[in-house]
DNA sequence: ACGATTCTTGACTAAACAGTATACTTAAAC
DNA sequence: GTTTAAGTATACTGTTTAGTCAAGAATCGT
């Protein structure tokens, strides 16, 4: 079970945008210095974001990216689906099949129900974490439900 | 967020030995039969399981696998641990460092606490079922604590 | 208008993962 | 002891993901 590169260097580079949200469009390569990327990899982030409305692009002079959104509403959920896709989602079962051309588990699968279990666990928290519990901005925007992340200990 | 291709039918194959559990080893041609997969990639994955220590193998004619533990007393977090390894890890930090030979964000990184807490989120899930729970014969052995996976509904 | 600055695109290379092929070893059955 | 049905090991090929490169298009400042 695995992060794609994309999503957690995609995730960096929205985070700093939202640390410095409403200072102006951030430029690729500030991005780059800041997370130690390249220019040209983060290019291809900015790309993948945009087109999935994460982040708006100016163009131009003193252009840059922005957040399409103010970080406090949007989820780390709403990111992470744009740089990747879900655990286990409607697809899933169509795409390992082994040699035949369908899932041999189509009628009675046991591992589908654990999936599905494990699926809402995780959104249950990527849905309620919005970038400004992350950055620690949150309250400078729109109040949050519930208690925010970082008040929230694992171990 | 993905599963491999690894766990996905390594864990498949694992769940049809546990239903025929203490019938004798299973061949690697029934396995591959079964999930419709190549006898030599089942090989391949029985390889990496017994390496793990979830299987054990027995050789010559009528020989095959068979799991090295009874079902009710191996969970999924068991399988799939052996055949990848948790989303988030102590490694994790020092794979993604972009460019630089170590991660920017090593004294405060806003990312690692909500990667901690998926990763207790997911293995609170995985660490109760176990194999007997999936395959339908927990009763037959023996009685794991709290309800068992398939009485929980997702949606 | 012009040029500097910045994003945009598509094609390319490299690395990791998925899956295959083949030759070899072990041990039961007779 | 020979045969035969199994697993074991390593190397190989194909496919996907990661990351790079270079030429182009939009916008701002002057």
């Amino acid at each position: 079970m695995r992060f794609t590169s994309q999503e957690e260097y995609g995730l960096r580079c929205v985070l700093q945008m939202a640390k410095r949200d409403g200072e102006g469009p951030m430029k690729i390569a500030d991005l780059a210095e800041l997370e130690s990327l390249t220019p040209a990899y983060v290019a291809k982030l900015m790309r993948v974001l945009r087109k999935g409305g994460i982040v708006v692009s100016v163009r131009g002079q003193s252009g840059g990216y922005r957040l399409a959104r103010p970080p406090a509403l949007m989820s780390v959920a709403d990111v992470l689906m744009v740089l990747d896709h879900r655990l286990y989602e409607p697809a899933y079962c169509q795409e390992y099949t082994g040699i035949s051309p369908s899932c041999v588990h189509m009628s009675d699968c046991s591992i589908r129900a654990l999936w599905r279990r494990l699926e809402a666990s995780l959104w249950h928290v990527l849905d309620k974490a919005t970038l400004a519990d992350l950055v620690g901005r949150e309250r400078e925007t729109i109040v949050q439900l519930g208690a925010p992340l970082h008040a929230a200990r694992v171990s």
